[in-house]
DNA sequence: CCTAGTTATGGTCACTGTGACCTTTACTCG
DNA sequence: CGAGTAAAGGTCACAGTGACCATAACTAGG
C-alpha cells in the first residue's frame, strides 16, 4: 500500500490470495510554514500507477519474501526520505476487504520517528513531499485513517514512554525536549513541572555540559538514558531499530533487524 | 501459524510469496486444577500435519482472500472452541523470516476473551485442549512467545481499560469483577479500594438488583456501561466484535465484522 | 429469637504525582 | 552595570490510591 500498493502488474502471488504490503508513517518535527511553531510533518509519495494514481500515499511496498517486516519498513522509509529512523514500531495491520480497489491487500503498517535536523535536509522531489500531519489532503486508499491512528498512537505514547528524544540528537536541553512534547501534544507545558517530571523518570541523564551563547542562563545538556525505559517495553524486549543515529546518509536503510513486538500496539495508554 | 500454519500443501500463493495466516490467543477464566483459584486458561489445537506435527498451537489458519481479518480470527476461534468472543482485538503481526520452518509465514494475531461460564462447557477433544496460561508446554513455532506477549497485553490493559467484564455475563457483582482482576493480575486487590475505583470510573452501573442466598450481605448487581469507555479507545472507534453475548452456541463464529484498530496495540499503558 | 460468621459497603489517613505559580540564578546585550 | 530572558529550584493545593478500620445485612446454627 503506497507507491506500489495497487500496482497489479507488480503484485505478488496468485490473484486468489491477499497481497502483503508494508507501509510506514514517518514523523519529523519542523517549524510550521505559516505559524513558525514546531509541528509534526509526514513525508508522502505520489502514486504513479493507476489505482489511485496521482494521489499521495504512505511510503511502502510489497513485502519481499526474504525480508523482515521491520526491515522492509526501514528500507522504504530510507528510499523515500533518505533517512534512517531513530524509532520504529509496528502500528497495526490493515486488511479490510475493500481498502484497495481491485485486489485484496493486507498492509502491515509501521510508524517511525526521524530526527528533525535530518528531516530538514531530507530529500523532497516531484514525487515525495512533506505535509503537516494535521493538514493532509485526501490520500490514497485508507491512508488518511491510518495516519490519524498513527498520530493518535504517537500522541498517546509520548505521554508515558520516552520516545520524544527520538526527534532530537544524542544530546539535548530540557527545553528542546519540552518543545518536542509541546509540538506533539499541541499544548503548552510548564517548564518547571516538565523538568521535575522528566528528571524523576530517570529517562535522561545530564551530560555535565551546557550550551553557551544563549542570551540567558545556559541550559544543561542531557542524554537519553537507554537503560531505564526497558521496563515500559513489552516482555519481548525492544525492537531493534536500524541505525539509531541517522547520519543523514541517503538510502541509509538498515539491514535486516530482528523484529520483535516491543510494547507496540500496547501503548494504548490510559 | 496454527493447525494449518505449516501445511505446505494447503498453503496459498506462490512459493515466492509470504503466506498470510491469522491466529488467535483466546483467554478464559476457570478455577485452577490444583489450587482451585481462578486462573487464565488458553485453548490450543494439536497440529496434525508435519511441520511441528503433534505440537500444540494457537487456533488459526490461512487467511481466505475474501474474509476480513477479524472475521477470520472470530471464525477459527469459534471452530476450535465453539464459543463466540466477548472481546476481540488485534495483537500484533509476526513475520520473522525463520518463525516457520520451510516457508515464509506472516501471522496476524488477535487475542480474545470469552466468558468463563461459556468456557466451562467449551468443546475439548483429542485435538483441542485447554491449558493454564502460565503453565504451557513447548508449543509449535513461536507460539510460546506470542502467548507471552498476549498475556502481557491482557495484564497491562486490564489495569486501565474496562475489559474484565468480558469474562463475565451481562450482570455481575463487584466481587466477581474483582475476582477477574485478581486472577489476571495474580495479586490480591482490596475490595473497598477496588469498589471505590470502579465506581469512580463510571464503567459499571448498578442494576438495582442484588444477589440473594449468599450467607452474608447480599451484593448488588452491576452492568457494564458501554457509553463510557469509548474515550479510551483509539480515534477509530471500537472494533466491532461479533456477537458480544456468546450464547454458548457451538460454531458461533460471527459474520464479517468491520475491523478497525481500536486502541489495539496501543494499550502499552504506563 | 439470638449469635457467630462472612462479605458488602462506607469511610479515614497518609503518601505520591502533578498542575499552577513564585523566586533565584546565570548569561548576553546595550 | 542594569535590563531581559530562560534555566533551575521550590511551595501549595488537590486528586488518586494503598492500607485499614467500622458498620451493614444476610444465612446458618443453636
Amino acid at each position: 500500500m503506497t507507491g506500489t500498493d495497487a500496482s497489479p502488474e507488480r503484485a505478488p502471488g496468485v490473484a486468489s490470495d491477499a497481497a502483503l504490503a508494508v507501509s510506514t508513517v514517518i514523523f519529523a518535527l519542523r517549524p510550521h510554514e505559516t505559524t513558525g511553531r514546531m509541528t509534526l510533518w509526514i513525508p508522502l509519495v505520489r502514486r504513479t500507477r493507476d489505482p489511485q494514481k496521482e494521489l499521495w500515499a504512505l511510503p511502502g511496498g510489497w513485502l519481499p519474501v526474504d525480508e523482515e517486516l521491520v526491515s522492509a519498513a526501514a528500507r522504504t522509509l530510507g528510499e523515500t526520505t533518505g533517512l534512517a529512523p531513530t524509532y520504529l514500531e509496528q502500528l497495526y495491520t490493515f486488511g479490510e476487504l475493500e481498502r484497495s480497489p481491485g485486489r485484496r491487500v493486507v498492509s502491515v503498517v509501521y510508524w517511525a520517528l526521524v530526527q528533525s535536523a535530518e528531516a530538514e535536509r531530507a530529500a523532497e522531489s516531484e514525487n515525495v513531499r512533506w505535509f503537516v500531519a494535521d493538514e493532509l489532503p485526501l490520500l490514497a486508499f485508507d491512508h488518511n485513517r491510518i495516519i490519524e491512528y498513527a498520530l493518535w498512537r504517537l500522541r498517546t505514547k509520548v505521554e508515558y514512554a520516552a520516545i520524544a528524544h527520538a526527534f532530537l540528537g544524542a544530546t539535548f536541553t530540557l527545553a528542546e525536549l519540552r518543545e518536542v512534547h509541546e509540538a506533539v501534544l499541541q499544548r503548552h507545558i510548564d517548564p518547571a513541572n516538565f523538568r521535575r517530571t522528566v528528571e524523576a523518570s530517570g529517562t535522561v541523564v545530564a551530560t555535565g555540559e551546557v550550551v553557551a551563547g544563549t542570551r540567558h542562563r545556559p541550559p544543561r545538556l542531557y542524554r537519553y538514558n537507554a537503560s531505564i525505559d526497558l521496563a515500559d517495553r513489552g516482555p519481548l524486549g525492544p525492537e531493534s531499530v536500524p541505525g539509531t543515529a541517522a547520519s543523514g546518509a541517503v538510502g541509509a536503510a538498515a539491514s535486516a533487524p530482528s523484529s520483535t513486538p516491543s510494547d507496540s500496539h500496547t501503548g494504548e495508554q490510559r
